[in-house]
Order: structure tokens, then sequence, then C-alpha cells
RNA sequence: GGUGCGGAGCGGCGGUCGCCGGCGGCCUCGGCCGUCCGGAGGAAAGUCCGAGCACGACAGGACACGGCGGUGGGUAACACCCACCCGCCCGACGCCAGCAAUGGAUCGCGGGCGAGGGAAAGUGCCACAGAGACACAGACCGCCGAUGGCCGGCAACGGCUCAGGCAAGGGUGAAAGGGUGGGGUAAGAGCCCACCGCCCGGUCGGUGACGACCGGGGCAAGGAAAACCCCGCCGCGUGCAAGACCAAGCAGUUCCGCGUCCGGGCUCGUCCCGGGCGACGGUCGGUCCGGCCGGAAGGAACGGGUAGGUUGCUCGAGCGACGUGGCGACACGCCGCCCAGAGAAAUGACCGCCCCUGGCCCAAGGCCCGUCUCGCCCGAGCCCCCGUCAAGUGGGCGAGACUGGGAACCAGAGCCACGGACAGAACUCGGCUUACGCUCCGCACCCGAU
RNA sequence: CGGGGUGUAGCGCAGCUUGGUAGCGCGUUUGACUGGGGGUCAAAAGGUCGUGGGUUCAAAUCCCGCCACCCCGA
């Protein structure tokens, strides 16, 4: 959407998306479904900005990550939240399996928030939200 | 080809990875699987009206408050829609004037707009300007001064404008109290007359708004009700986070649940602490005996609000053909169809080919410009000529010719690129308003060719 | 989902009820007082009254639509 979308693009290799690799679902229980679960996130104070993406961070103890939305209306309005939202669901599902783990094995909720931009492709969203969830591990590494 | 009205669609095909709901399987009962089925809109938007539905309140009526307002119809209902009436505006086909370009007027015609009851029920308002602003009004500039008065004159009459008469003209203003023409008069005036307008009454036509005609009235009755108000009609409140159900737990309420003896204490209550006996409850136990435990700790019943789950939740004033009735909105009949139901919120991502659009480039062409020729129209501004006419320059339109020029525009084999409107269901419908690009179809009218 | 409010000069606000002149404070500009600044005094400039329609002779004001922002309740 944004002309300028290819500065946060450098042609990342897309990772092999194939029958080889685990499932690729985003159900359920992928997702953060109540407002306490936000809140526990939110209360651990562990965030990571990227341009205008901030996300949160928590350790889950489960064996799959899960993903928290939070598009405010001063985004744009509900075609380009539902846009945005997509694309940020689309990158963590392609991701899942690219996020950090504990050393048990457990992963992290995430929850992820934007202030308005002009959005970006998908290969940029992947990219960042890699990143920051590298980020945030290595955080949770170091205060334990 | 153009204009107007109405309707439909929204990129297509293939592949890979996914999402929501349903259905069907499998099992470790919570998940997994399926060459299975369905999955955004005309505005889903704004939330401006009208309803359904749900709960609460409610005999009936009146007041208050709010909304609506030509007439008739449509509808579940409406501030919506249809038809008609009235008023206003535009056009110029017909009309008039002009040699013509063109201009003018009002009806018929065509198109558009209108929140369009009542201002002779009442209250208030109409700034500034103006003499006068709603009062059977008003003499600023004006007009007259017939009649009466004064002066002059024998008189006819003349003068003064003192009394007074006048709403025709000027001026002010958004608006000055019917209009035009004639008579009349001292000057004037619906004072009188004709026509038009207005009011009242009647007849006829129409369901009606209203219209036509006839008769009467000399005109009294300004604007504004999207100022208050009057009249008529309509209207209970809250809203799916309405509301209903389920399990668990909690606050709370009610009921049940110790009598007796001895000792001690004090704030002397039939209170507190300790002990014995008996009953009661629980527990061990198949049952009894018995043991242990219990004494305001518990048990039973009722039971909110919030959070959770289920439901409300999509078969409905439903959609699509066809037929009938109606000018139409629409109604009826019959046949067929099932078409999203989430709940931190689904319908997406990527790749390839095609379609549309945009840009680059460009041969011929269309096209444009120029020159020449021909035809038609305008008419005296300029130049020239002239006694005038005529002709020429000039302006406009059309046709043809050019191995003349141009590449902005049209079209286009090819290449490239991003772009593909407005916009996302949240209880459901009917409207209104606003945003919006393109394609296709139907009807009506106009122009050109055949 | 429902309800309410605001939009006027660069900034903060009056004026709207009862329609006819758009005003106040701060700021800006110019001049004077001062050697200069500040300050004071004097004068001036500056407004599609958010936007599009309607009613009216006349609209910031009355009525309707739209836009933007803010607040409240569940």
């Amino acid at each position: 959407m944004s002309p300028n979308a290819n500065e946060h693009r450098p042609p990342v290799p897309e990772r092999s998306a194939g029958p080889s690799d685990p499932s690729l679902h985003f159900r359920q229980r992928h997702r953060l479904t109540h407002a306490r679960e936000f809140e526990a996130v939110y209360t651990a104070n562990v965030r990571k900005h990227r341009g205008p993406v901030t996300l949160f961070s928590l350790p889950n103890g489960r064996a799959w990550p899960r993903l928290g939305l939070s598009i405010g209306s001063r985004v744009g309005p509900a075609v380009q939240r539902n846009r945005l939202k997509r694309l940020l669901r689309e990158a963590f599902r392609l991701e899942q399996h690219h996020l950090p783990a504990r050393a048990d094995g457990t992963r992290y909720d995430l929850v992820i928030t934007c202030r308005p931009h002009g959005f970006w492709t998908l290969a940029a969203y992947r990219k960042a939200l890699r990143e920051l969830a590298d980020s945030a591990h290595a955080a949770w590494e170091r205060s334990t």
C-alpha cells in the first residue's frame, strides 16, 4: 500500500512452506480470547517496538505460541483494520514454528498493537514479528 | 452515436497454504479428518425516520410534551413511494417583432423545484430609510384652490394661497393598500364604465384537492406560523449488553441444631471457662455394643448482582420466474428455491495466465493547421472606389483538392508498470441520506447512414 | 448500541434565546515616550461565522442534510 514499503523489505528468502513442515493451522487455541489473558500479557510489561508495530510478550506454559491483536479505530476504517489484522495473522501463521521457545519447550503469548501507518507487505510483517519475538525472548532469558 | 429512466454484475480460471459455520466419520472426549455443502453490500456506512421482537408499566379520559400537515391511493408502518391538484422557475416546439443574427411576451407543450392546513381566534415582530409600516394609514416634493375669504376691477374676470381639497405623479423602502384603458373633475379618487385580478353566493364536473361557468360586491382582508400559537391526526418507557435458561461458588435471609449436675471467674447475666452424666449429630462398622470427634462450629431451604456457558440467532412484511388486476406505487394467484450467523470477532495470503485501465513508442490512417477552388449566410466597422447600385477586404458555415505541414488528440501490432471504485454483516426488516469506478442489458426520445 | 455538546480573527471566548451593527481579552503591525530593551500610551490590520441547501425583504442567529472533534451511559 505504501510506496516506501520496500525500505522494510530487503528481499527475504521465503522459508519453504511445503508439506515437509509441521502444520500451519491457525485455530482457536492459537488465539487469546479473553480480556484477562490480554491483561496478563500487558501487566508483564515486556514490550518491543519497530516503527508503528508494538509487541507484548509473556511465557504461556504451552507447547504452542498464541497471538492477540489489538487494532484501535485510530488505525483506519473497518476495511483497513481488517486487512491489517489479516496480514498480521498470516504472518503469525507462517512464522509460528520459527518463533522462540524456552528451554522446557514452552512458548509465549504475544499481543500486537499498531499505530496508523501505510501498510507493509506480508514479508515485512513476518520479518518484524520474528525479530520482535526474538528480542522479547532475549529479555525474558536475562530476567530469569 | 447521444441523452434520460430502470435493472444486473463486480475481475475470471488454475495451483499451494489457511479461516468461520453446517453435515458426516474416527478416536485417547477433546481434538483430528473430508477431491462434502454454504460463507459480505448496494450502500453492510451515517444512525436520520418507520416497524417487528423482548422486558417493564398500563381501566378510561383529559392536560402537558414531541412529531407530522395540499388531495387520493400504496404499505405492517412511515418524515417513504405512486398518481393528481396548486404555486414558482427554466426551455423555446407552436406565438409576436425584425432583412437577419436575435429579441420579447404569455398561455398550450416539455423539464425541474416545493416541510404546500390556518394570518377576517389571539399575542408579538417587520431594522435602516421614509411624511407615513398595518391604522377605515400617510401631505416630504408636488397638484388644485371649483366653493368660502381677502385684494384689484363697473363687469366679465384676474391675483393671493388664508380656510381648505387631492393618494394621479416623484421620492424612500423588501413591502406604500387592486392593474390597464376610458369617462369624469378645480385637481383628483372604483367616483363611474369595460376587461383582467380579488372576495361572496350558486350551478355543473370530479371520490377529493380543485376546475369551469353564472350572478352579485367597488375592493374591505399586507408579509411571516422553518416566531409563539390555533385546528386536525399520530405517539407509553427502555432497548438484543432487551430478555430467557444452566451448573458452580459467594454475600444475605429463614429454619434446625444442649439438657442437667459440680467447680471457678467477674462487668452478677439464667454470661464466660473447665469437668462429669445423658441425649443428639458425624465417623470407624454389614448391624448392635463400644471407641473417637463435635458444641455457635455446622446442617438444610431460599437465593441475588457481576463474570462464565447455552439460548435469543436467522424461514423472513424472504428471494426468483410466470400469469392476472391497476396509469402507477403495488396487490393477488401459482410454481420453484433456502441464501453468512461470528462472539478478541470468519470470507484471506502467495504464484501463474487472461481481462480492464494507465504510461512508453510509433508505419500508414483518422484528426488538426495551412493554401487554393466552389457554394451559402451576415452587413457597412476598416481599406479602396463611388453620384448611386454593384463588386472587393472582413466575419461565419459547409464541401472538395494538395507527392504542403504537424504530431498535441483518436486508434493501434509491441513493451513496461503499478493500478482494479466506495467500502466489511454484529437482533431483523422497510425507507431516507451520504460515498462510489467500470462493464453489460432493457425501454423511451433525438441525430446520422443504409 | 444509545444519548448529549462544540465548531466565530493566530489563540481563548462572547454574540444565537427575541433574525437587521460581527465584538472582548491576549497576540501581530505601525508610531510616540527611552541611549536600547521591557513597560505604558495612541492608532491600525486581521473573520468564506465548519460545510451544502431551504424559509425570509434580510440568516452567525430559524429549519434540514453532511463533515470534523469532544463527552456521557450500558
